[in-house]
DNA sequence: GTTACTATACTATCTGGACGGTATAGAATT
DNA sequence: AATTCTATACCGTCCAGATAGTATAGTAAC
């Protein structure tokens, strides 16, 4: 298998055994094993647990990171393109494999040095998301409540049925357009 | 010691070290160690690290829901109260030990089922929430960016300054009074 | 165009250390 | 006398990482 699916394909196995059956049983053996590899194969692309754990996170961070930067780059609308990126892109185009996100757990766990791409990532969030044209802090609650739902369904902590998830995104989404009105009637009246 | 404070001090010590050395430095020596007891005297109070991660979410659990029906007891108003109990407690009244939140960490990461507690509080939170009297989805959203601040503190996802997190805080208080002026009115208006 | 060599991508196996849990004997506290 | 421990030793299991060897593909010298 050439190189880089390989790769991929091991980080998928890791963060589906992390999801499924917890940290504790993220061993080097049984990763190889989802993955239909031995150990040294494993060994060959991740040298140590470490490396594997590095990549997991590497992976889910640049892949958030350059679908949000997608969302900003198409959206029609300067003003609050950050804000609207990262909320569709948290609620409707997260990774298709749900289990991506255990990266985080898995980093947190091991060694949360490793967390520094996603911490990173959020920063950037967070600065554009504050200087995004609408008011900072309603902005910065919307983001608080997109991670509040995507933070709960990864500790499982609760159950969030599919249409209340719908009527919040919703709601977000037109909060979004009612800041972008505000702070465009407040521009004109500057004028 | 008296036995309730000995298991107490042995909780302690476990978030702390969850909290500050990682999941995978939760060995019943070193808790005995950092309670400053043997291994034996461990297995005395908690039989097995199962147990006493148990104990951990008991705790928090218990502490948690008791801050909040305090809040909602001491309310002068009923409509809202558990939106702001909710809100109070964990921006202003969480439990003087910050690590005791590792006890979530450590029962994802040790067993699942273990979360059960915390997961029957959120249930009867968010039934609470969506019944106070306010618009329902509001409500929801005001908890849900609550949550994202706890739970990005607990994987420590990224900083969010004092001062920042003050004016999050004050906005989400001034909706939930717009929301409650907003429920009056609905109501007056009817009859 | 076959032989020799090299790099890549693995497999199979072993070892040393750590950890959870058990056991036991006894001491201090209440 | 019962409870609440301390201290120590031990066993079985598990796992990260190391090591050595294998398969395959390409490359290049002759």
């Amino acid at each position: 298998m050439a190189k880089e699916s390989r790769r991929v394909a091991i980080l998928e196995a890791a963060s589906s055994i992390v999801s499924e059956k917890g940290i504790f049983n993220l061993t080097l053996e049984a990763v190889a094993k989802e993955a239909g590899i031995s150990k040294g194969g494993l060994l060959y692309h991740f040298p140590s647990k470490e490396a594997l754990v590095q990549g997991m996170v590497e992976h889910l961070a640049h892949n958030y990171r350059s679908k949000i930067a997608r969302n900003v780059e198409d959206d029609p609308l300067d003003r609050g393109k950050w804000t609207r990126a990262f909320l569709n892109v948290t609620f409707n185009q997260g990774y298709p494999n749900k289990d991506m996100h255990a990266g985080l757990l898995a980093a947190k766990a091991v060694n949360p040095k490793l967390m520094l791409p996603l911490y990173q990532a959020y920063e950037e969030w967070q600065t554009n998301i504050e200087n995004d044209g609408l008011d900072p802090i309603d902005a910065t609650i919307i983001r608080l409540a997109t991670d509040g739902i995507w933070l709960a369904e990864l500790l499982e902590l609760y159950n969030i049925d599919d249409q209340k998830k719908k009527a919040v995104y919703k709601r977000l989404h037109e909060w979004i357009q009612d800041l972008y009105l505000d702070a465009e009637k407040k521009k004109k009246e500057e004028n």
